[in-house]
DNA sequence: ATATAAAGTAATGTTAACCTTACTTTAATT
DNA sequence: AATTAAAGTAAGGTTAACATTACTTTATAT
């Protein structure tokens, strides 16, 4: 998912790695969250925004975003569906 | 995490599967995520404050609830962290 | 009392979001 | 050119968030 994270954190002059250590997470999880390799999870995304001092859909762009959630493939999977 | 599914979800008039239906998840994910069993993923909390017109935020209430992330666990397990 | 809707719960399986370790690439500095 | 910090990436392992199916409990209404 898209999201502002590089802009947000190098406006504080933070590396990924500090990024990770503020908020108990690895430099890994943040760089692969960054670079849309992945989702956060919810406390994650919420750790970042309060970070950051924002939301959350201030950080993540829901709208701009395309999911390709585990749900819509499972059930694609079962019954067919497109 | 503590929410205000069951709430919301009464102030529309819906079931938890129709709650489900709406957002395109099962009606046992609405459940146990109301039930706080487990966190939602960050798009079937996005998907359920969009469903009653909230943020994530007014929805989940991160601040009252306690975490026990993975990773805190996990890094406490390898290092002897308290 | 019985039928039905809604909620709760449980078992089993899959998958992706993490973790750690470690190697490579890029960019900046000297 | 060589060093170093930061970022990127990959492999292997663990776990929890789902899905599905199915059974039980709790209203509510007839």
């Amino acid at each position: 998912m898209k999201n502002r994270i590089k802009e947000l954190r190098e406006q504080k002059g933070l590396t990924q790695e500090q990024l990770g250590k503020l908020i108990g997470t690895s430099r890994q999880a943040i760089n692969a969250i960054e670079t849309e390799k992945f989702e956060p999870s919810i406390w994650i995304a919420y750790d970042i925004a309060q970070a950051f001092g924002c939301a959350i859909e201030e950080v993540f762009l829901f709208e701009e975003s395309t999911k390709k959630s585990r749900a819509e493939i499972s059930r694609r999977d079962h019954n067919g569906n497109s």
